[in-house]
DNA sequence: GCAAAAGTGTTGTACGTACACCCATGG
DNA sequence: CCATGGGTGTACGTACAACACTTTTGC
């Protein structure tokens, strides 16, 4: 076991898609008093961990979401560092802090990654039964700042979705334009006209249409789709409207 | 004098905007052999410092531009976290580590601020002359990783320009229209047809005209405007169009 | 044959783009 | 009066928004 750094580290959120939600994986904090029993306390966390000597931040990131998911070569991006003094203050943090009696920091500095995994991929339920995927605007009580860093997330997911093409990191490799547009307006809060809707992303050179279509539905089958990251790195161009 | 955090840092990226060019804030690093006077290192450094014990990472932004430029109150946003291993690994950074002499890890994560001032406002020439304007396409020469820092740093606002409202943090309270176009063509390296940038911006009702116009020039001279935040605020809406 | 979602086309509007001439000032 | 940049309007094309009916499948 390496030595971690005491005041340093890593918080991934770690997004996922399915029932038509957009869901963030949390893990469970429990702890209840050895003696009497009472319960001090059961709320939520994203999945973190502190940074070992001589890691890098990225590897740490890569390697906390490989501890929970199983999963590599995911989507995972920094998006910001949270370094207020007060993050990890409060009395029930300070109790859980002393409770895994790790060499840590009272002033601990942050770095927030976020995630992008089909969740028909990972079953973290098997595993990792201490993790849960929550609907992101149902999410319990969250431990820390928490609950900032998921909200940033959010913003910063809303923000590169509508720049690059990263909503496929969520969706199965052969999706339906149905599934990619309720996946648009479930990250983005917003509905759009179907005729509309498909008739852009039909555009995308990058979006290449199969054979193969939907089975088992009882109306008419969608055709499948997948996503060419290849054509896309090929055919992008730098967009320079702007938009004050 | 308070303890430093021997690994976080915070490096900001000042920009500036004059004489058409675009513009960043260095500093020298100097150092040169006590015996033999051979010059050891001879290159640039963003402005960065490192945290204080019990101070918050903006805090510690603030207070590093401070020192620099004497300013306060001005634009300064987190944009990035640096955290290789290998980013004080080169020799001449070891050098110059030593030399300072600081209680300072060999594995030094650092938060990236960008900052943008109105260079008519600070004059770093006069009260700290190691520190010298340089423009972004004509940078010397930069320590530790601080060219990627940078790269990042302009990335950011372009992306950020594109979005908001910040590009007049970088021009006098009041501007021209020309000013205004110079500054967005230099940010974003490209030009924009006179008239249509005109009618673009002057649609936004969050720049208000003056009565007052432009003194001393060879032909008819321009109307001022002003920045109205406050107009923006209300004014502004979510723009959900996604351009994937 | 019925329910349920897939798939398709047209039209109006708004916005971006391209482009040329007169105006006000200092020297 | 001349040089210099300020200020203005129009025509065109592209892209987005709104909207309804037919098709294919499972049951």
């Amino acid at each position: 076991m390496e030595n971690i750094i005491p005041n340093l580290s890593v918080d991934c959120v770690i997004f996922g898609f399915g029932a038509n939600k957009l869901n963030v994986l949390l893990k469970e904090r429990k702890l209840s008093d050895p003696q009497t029993g009472e319960v001090l306390i059961n709320d939520f966390t994203l999945t973190g961990f502190h940074v070992f000597e001589g890691e890098n931040l990225d590897t740490a990131a890569a390697r906390t979401l490989y501890n929970i998911t199983g999963l590599t070569n995911i989507f995972l991006e920094q998006f910001y560092a949270f370094g207020s003094t007060q993050r990890l203050a409060s009395e029930k943090d300070q109790i859980w802090l002393q409770h895994l009696n790790l060499n840590v920091s009272n002033h601990v500095i942050s770095v927030g990654y976020f995630s992008l995994v089909d969740s028909s991929k990972t079953s973290p339920d098997t595993e990792h039964p201490e993790a849960q995927w929550f609907p992101v605007d149902e999410v319990p009580e969250l431990a820390f700042d928490h609950a900032e860093i998921l909200a940033k997330a959010l913003e910063h997911l809303r923000l590169k979705v509508r720049l690059e093409p990263i909503a496929y990191e969520l969706l199965p490799e052969k999706f339906t334009i149905r599934e990619l547009q309720d996946l648009y307006e479930c990250i983005l809060g917003t509905k759009f006209d179907r005729r509309n809707f498909r008739k852009k992303v039909m555009q995308m050179k990058y979006l290449i249409p199969l054979a193969e279509k939907q089975t088992g539905v009882a109306h008419k089958p969608a055709q499948k789709f997948i996503f060419s990251r290849d054509v896309y790195d090929r055919t992008k161009i730098e967009k320079l409207d702007f938009s004050i």
